[in-house]
DNA sequence: TTTGAATGCGTGCGCACGCACATTTCTACT
DNA sequence: AGTAGAAATGTGCGTGCGCACGCATTCAAA
């Protein structure tokens, strides 16, 4: 029963190891944008005035928490946002999208979606799509935070040493 | 249409993102064995004489063929495996697993397997499982090898130059 | 046999990533 | 007000990872 209890994982992370690379070097190759990038430009159009603090970034896009400063640094850098301090709270800082950083996402939108399109959607069917998507929803959901697992051991308390 | 077609696949970026760390940290938890090594040594004991080239590694196992070199390495290291030459080509490398990489293999299989079922398979209906393996796995026959897209256009290859 | 291409492998190098820690600011409680 | 703890962020550092390259070997063709 391992065997095909393992497999929706395995081949999961096997199309993961695979597909990644290949949408983002066609993204590179077409944008000059990282997928990491692409990702936090999404996040920050979709959201209210195009801005979002660092943790919210962290949270919604799929970038580490610590590694979203540096990536905003670059955007910065680039033109694509801009650094902004919450002058309700001093400790916060947003990264807001500019012009340019809106005109770049849009221009690569188009490429990310078809190159999804071309390699995982149209290659099943709608409703194993859907499937796909609710199954893998549920199993976020359910995810504890952070890497988590400080307490002694992860299957067995296992207190003594 | 973009949204509802792209949802399966963001999905399981996430999904990847939240939950590789997650099970990671109870492997090593648990067993002192990183996820990469425990990829290495499932291979090398599914293949037959558990014995594979390095060339059959970085194909079958989730690594990069580069990567492999150094892992396998590694796992020599801690005695875990062994590096062998082929007497019938003398470019490639064999990796053989040994009786203490058989033994510490099968103690981490039950954690690792368990990791997956209490965070992944247990929060999906078996159907659910099915279809997500099932349409992966097409998704994944049909992924171009390497990370190619060298010529000019992402989308074309266009033949002619 | 000789020669050029192809295959399999290992390594130097740079990049991305996350962790542990320090810093600044806010919040709650006395 | 004053203080201890929490929250949000930024940074030094080590690690994992893949690419480009070079070396050894094998295969194919002349």
């Amino acid at each position: 029963m391992s065997d095909t209890d393992v497999a929706a994982w395995a081949t999961l992370l096997r199309v993961h190891a695979a597909l990644v690379p290949v949408l983002d070097r066609e993204l590179q190759a077409a944008c000059a944008l990282p997928l990491t990038w692409y990702d936090v430009l999404l996040e920050l159009n979709y959201a209210p005035d195009c801005r979002l603090s660092m943790g919210e970034l962290g949270q919604k896009a799929v970038v580490s928490r610590t590694r979203v400063s540096r990536v905003v640094d670059a955007l910065a850098a680039a033109g694509l946002v801009t650094r902004e301090s919450n002058p309700d709270d001093r400790r916060s800082a947003y990264a807001t999208l500019t012009d340019a950083g809106r005109e770049r996402f849009r221009a690569a939108a188009p490429i990310y979606l078809d190159g999804i399109r071309r390699h995982f959607t149209d290659r099943m069917t709608a409703g194993e799509s859907r499937t796909i998507a609710g199954a893998l929803a549920k199993v976020l959901a359910a995810v504890p935070p952070g890497g988590a697992v400080p307490p002694g051991g992860a299957v067995p308390p296992a207190v003594t040493g």
